[in-house]
DNA sequence: TTTCTGAATGAATAATCATTCAGTCAACGT
DNA sequence: ACGTTGACTGAATGATTATTCATTCAGAAA
């Protein structure tokens, strides 16, 4: 038997409906205990526990401990290709868009700044073959972003860059509020971390056309740099 | 006893060039085998029979396992620490010195990558007070770039940024270079990931005034934006 | 009701390892 | 020579924990 999620993990149950549901639960449970413990220091026992079931029943629905592990790192990576577009839905100038996916990017990292860390930590615990897996993803997560880089560039709004180099450093930017967020949130609060995030990147990418879409942009937003309310809603006035 | 590379270790061998040599020995083994293997599946077993010692002999120089976790990670931050002024000596600069410091940072990043990435899997391994001083050094290590930083803006070369915050970004620039490596050596060479970078950083960054400096830096350096080989050495001509 | 299926339990198993410690050895001072 | 000191060894100990499996149990089917 095998889930839409995780084709490379079978379980015993041969329920579908209740394999998605169970392992939701067990992922949920692992991913706040990895998160607080990491994965050497949680056993079974911790995860069955949270999860309100015995430690046998883990092993119905994975085929080890390292299992758990691989459905909680994809649940985090699937939250970020779930926010994203989620945030560019309807949106169509190219600038806006990156500045949004930007800004959406740095606030799942920041709901989930645990599990951040966590797969920064934990994915190298991983074997090869389960790694892949995760590159995967990873990979399809950057080219949310990288879509909205070519796209800008595209339209002459960036100049010509490396796209796939500037992705990484737009995915870095948010993965460090997680990462280094015992110094950083004495530095900044989020959203001034976005704002100059966006001010930078934007100094470092913008042509002289873009430049003048950009501070058309900023006007027709309310504050500054606020990406975050959409101006189609303006009840946010 | 107390050594002074890591005051909070305590050794019972009394002989301190003796403690110096045997850790060192120690660490050696170690950071190759949790680069490798992760902290967590390698054994003190695994590291005495590798740094050819006995199991029972690391006890007499360490507390715990966890000791020779945070001096290797120390040991890591302090290649840093070495590297950099070492590279900076000499220049005075102030774009100069920071294009080769960004340029020394990743060059070290890359020599010790699997020991790079060890940081991020296993600095939260530590109890909160040994990662205290692994903060407190990887702050010291923060603070040669960002004194970079400073002087270029207050020689008006760079904009007024939030100094700290950019500092991360370079940091974190650096770092991915090892994080995800898997990736970027498809991408693009070394050399090329400092180019491109530092192009991104001194678009991002310079006034009008900076931009006159680095295109007169750029023309007394050989190709375009090769930090390596210093001007007074005449060789590489 | 009785039977059957498969989900769920949790005690038992089998390893694995950090840490200790009784004992060896070599060097040195007397 | 001989006793002392301190580095060093490595087998033994004591915990911890992933994984298994004999059982229980609830509900569907007959």
């Amino acid at each position: 038997m095998v889930t839409n999620i995780a084709p490379e993990v079978t379980s015993q149950v041969t329920d579908e409906a209740l394999v998605q549901r169970r392992r939701a639960q067990f992922v949920a449970a692992a991913v706040e205990l990895f998160s607080s413990q990491g994965y050497y220091r949680t056993t079974i026992q911790d995860i069955a526990r949270k999860a309100g079931v015995s430690s046998g029943l883990i092993y119905q629905y994975v085929r080890d401990k390292e299992d758990v592990l691989l459905l909680s790192l994809l649940s985090v990576l699937d939250s970020y290709k779930q926010e994203i577009p989620q945030a560019l839905a309807g949106l169509t100038d190219p600038l806006e868009r990156c500045c949004v996916a930007i800004d959406a990017y740095c606030r799942v990292v920041d709901q989930r700044r645990e599990a951040t860390v966590l797969a920064y930590r934990s994915t190298k615990s991983l074997s090869a073959d389960r790694r892949a897996l995760i590159k995967v993803s990873e990979l399809e997560s950057n080219d949310l972003i990288a879509a909205c880089l070519r796209d800008c560039i595209a339209k002459g709004v960036f100049r010509e860059v490396n796209v796939e180099l500037v992705t990484y450093q737009l995915v870095t930017f948010a993965h460090t509020w997680a990462l280094k967020h015992w110094r950083l949130k004495e530095l900044s609060t989020l959203d001034g971390y976005i704002e100059q995030g966006i001010d930078f990147f934007t100094q470092a990418l913008l042509t002289p056309k873009g430049w003048r879409q950009y501070r058309k942009l900023l006007e027709s937003r309310h504050s500054k740099a606020d990406f975050r309310s959409r101006p189609e809603n303006p009840a946010a006035e």
